[in-house]
Parts: C-alpha cells; sequence; structure tokens
DNA sequence: ACCTGAACACCGTTCAAGT
DNA sequence: ACCTGAACACCGTTCAAGT
C-alpha cells in the first residue's frame, strides 16, 4: 500500500495506478483523495493538478481496466478461428482481466460516460461479426445482448463480493428444510444441484460454469439468426 | 418533495415511502438523511429511531420496488399460457416498475444482501420452469443466464441516465464521417441501422426493443434445452 | 416512545500561498 | 511547474438530553 518509495514526481498515471493498487487491496470504499495522497506520499490537494477531481478520477480506473483488457485480447492468436470460438476467447479474456479488479464491474456501472477506449473494443468484435456474415441489424442487438459478457463479467444482480453468485453458496441443511415448505421448488433446486457436485465444499454456484453458460446460450442463438 | 402536510407520527414505511419519492424526484445522491428528514419535517437524527442507518434506508428503498414487481406481477393473469410467454410477460411487467424508478437498478447493483422477497419472486419463475419440465440443472442456469431480466431491467453497462442504450442516441453526420477511418465496422453500423428507421428522431436504439430481442434469445436457447 | 441539538470524524473541493 | 495549509460546505453518525 504505501509506495512512498519512489520519489519520482507526481503523474496522472502515478495516480491512477497508485489507485488501481489501492482498489485492488482495500476495495473502492476505501479510495479516498486523502488516503490515495497518503499512499503517494503526498498531500490531498496535490491530486488536483494532475486530476481534475474524483470523478475524473474513478473514470481513470475504469479507463486502467479496459487498458488491460485491450492488452490481453491483443495477445490473443485468433487465426484460423471461427466466430464464435474467436469472441468465446475474448471474453474469457476479458474475464481473467476481471477476476483481478472484482470493483471494476460495480464502478463500470456507476460511469455515465462510454470511455473511448471501448469503442475501439467493441469495434473487433463487431468486425468478427460482420464479416461472419452477421447483418448489421442482429449485429447490433447482439452487443446489445451480449451485455456485459465482453467486458469479462456477467451482471449478477445482488452483491459481486465473493465470485460466489447471486444465490447463497453456503446453505445448510436446516435453511433447506425450512425453505422446502414456502419455496419448494428452490430448495429441490439446491438439493438437486448439491448432490451431483464433484466438490461439495465449491459451494453449488460455479461462476465460471454460469459464466460460460450464459455464453454460450448467447452464441448458439446468435449462429442461429446468421444472415 | 416537502410533504410536510401530513402530522401522522414518522414510521419505517413512511420514511420509506418518502425516500422513493426522493429518489424518483432529484435522483439517488440527493438521497442524503438531512434531506430526506427535511422533507419528512423532522430532523436528520429523528430517522435513526426507524432505521439503523443509511445503508439500511437503502435495502429499504430497493425492498420497496421489489414489492411493487411482486404487485404488478401478482396481477397478471397466466391461465392457458405456455412457459415462454408467462416468463416473458413476467419480466416486461417488472420492466415497467423499472422505467418509474430509473435509479434502482444502479442501486440494486451496490447492494451486498439479497432482500428475502426475491426469493420468492424467483420461486415463481422456477416453479414456471419446472413444471414445463426443464431439469433443476437447466433451469438453475437459466436463472443465471436470465441475469437481471426476471427485474426488468437489462444490464446496460455505462450509464442508465437516459432510457437511451450505452451507445449513443445522438450521432451527427461529422462524428459518423470522424469515425469511418478508424471504426469502420461501428460506422457502417450505425448507418446502416439509422438508414431504415421509421422515426429517426428517436434514435437508433430502442431499448425496448433490445429488452425483447435479448429476452427472446435466451428463451428461445433455453426452449432447445428443455429436457 | 419518539424526537432533538450539539458535537465528532470524516468527506471532496477552493483558494491563496509557498517553492 | 508542482505541491501545500488552512478553510468551507457538506456528509453519516453518537450520545446525552429533552418531552
Amino acid at each position: 500500500m504505501k509506495a512512498k518509495t519512489s520519489r519520482a514526481p507526481l503523474s496522472r498515471e502515478r495516480v491512477l495506478v497508485a489507485a488501481v493498487a489501492l482498489a485492488d487491496a482495500e476495495g473502492v470504499p476505501a479510495l479516498t483523495m486523502r488516503r490515495l495522497a497518503a499512499d503517494l506520499g503526498v498531500e490531498a490537494m496535490s491530486l488536483y493538478y494532475h486530476l481534475p477531481g474524483k470523478e475524473s478520477l474513478l473514470d481513470g480506473l475504469v479507463e486502467q481496466v479496459l487498458g488491460e483488457i485491450a492488452a490481453t485480447v491483443s495477445r490473443l492468436d485468433s487465426s484460423d478461428k471461427d466466430w464464435r470460438t474467436q469472441l468465446r476467447q475474448r471474453f474469457l479474456a476479458a474475464r481473467e482481466v476481471m477476476l483481478r479488479h472484482p470493483w471494476a464491474p460495480g464502478l463500470i456501472g456507476t460511469r455515465s460516460a462510454v470511455p473511448p477506449d471501448v469503442y475501439t473494443y467493441y469495434e473487433g468484435i463487431l468486425a468478427t461479426l460482420i464479416e461472419s456474415g452477421f447483418s448489421y441489424r442482429v449485429a447490433h442487438r447482439a452487443l446489445h445482448a451480449f451485455g456485459s459478457l465482453p467486458l469479462g463479467f456477467a451482471q449478477e444482480v445482488f452483491s459481486p463480493t465473493s465470485a460466489g453468485g447471486s444465490l447463497e453458496t453456503e446453505t445448510g441443511e436446516a435453511e433447506i428444510a425450512e425453505m422446502a415448505d414456502h419455496l419448494p421448488h428452490l430448495a429441490a433446486m439446491v438439493t438437486a444441484e448439491t448432490h451431483d457436485l464433484a466438490d461439495p465444499t465449491l459451494g453449488w454456484c460455479d461462476s465460471q460454469t454460469e459464466f460460460e453458460f450464459t455464453l454460450d446460450l448467447l452464441l448458439d442463438g446468435l449462429e442461429r439468426l446468421r444472415g
């Protein structure tokens, strides 16, 4: 956290890198101007010389993460791969970046302006679709249907705290018994899903599996709409 | 805003109703303890007698919206309808509620605890799936694949400000020309989509259409997986 | 039981001032 | 050009006190 070592002069880049590190280590709530400045061995007001304010700091954070995705994706080898495989590996690569920055999906959700890099990123996805025979109409809708998948996360509606998922990961037998009364189908599902589980200590929601299932569901549906 | 009229004693319910009204009128950022209290003709500290704190106020807000969805959905007539139609009308009904509370999707995204009402709501969806021949395995994954659709919103990744969508609604010819250089497919898509538009003043993203497209893509994909 | 006033520890930010 | 100190206007919240 305390990176007081480097006495290089401050810069927008150095501020953003420190901000990402702080968010990774202690979460976005810990990311205050005063605290970030302290980590950089500087006074809070110094930050304003390099960034117009907090909002723009948060925009910069998103920019950093998108840059990481772009860098990761650009290293992929997509020669001789069909469109589904190309997109699949791109989305999964983005997902690896997001797993390193669990706070990023939530933060992205709060940003209003679309970071310019995003257009370049979506351009690549769109190109893949068009060159594989999709009409602009269907490709446009595909981009919407993908939702946040291209950025490497499936919008879990509640609590992106752990990678667990929206439904409780730890469910004791007592809770299930109580659930069985007024929520019979849910209780039955938990039981059914827990039963044939390879490693029950992992919980019954495997977010990687869910992510890929959603991805394939969409890709399969689109394949059928191809022009 | 100023609802100083009713001199009925404060209550959790009255606080939450006023909070929803304030968020509707001026957005969540305007919703501070002091301001909310002022709207109720009371001092800020009085709120703490009815709610443990701000976080629980926000939880209560989500609770109110979910209640509205539950009420709307319960009024639906689903007799003699297949599962796709049932879910479709349920999700679209939820969407109408969300359109009345544009701040709700963003707020829901920040909540960590799953409100209890949500389980009851998902129980109904799950029941529909199971009774239509889905296995628990596929139904479970369907719930994940739906993402936020059951709650009436498609996770737009950036800026849920207007109902416009994530890609710019207003795109001038100058911007397109400039775009054509480094983002050729995107530029072509905007042109293609704008061209055969019934009412060009509406912009080229119709969020209702996108919402229904995503919904149908998922429902069609699931239909094929039915056991 | 229900509400209040004063106070505390924090925010982001401005602005004039230092080097 | 780059950084700082003191100050301002806000937060959420505690706590002892009023009725």
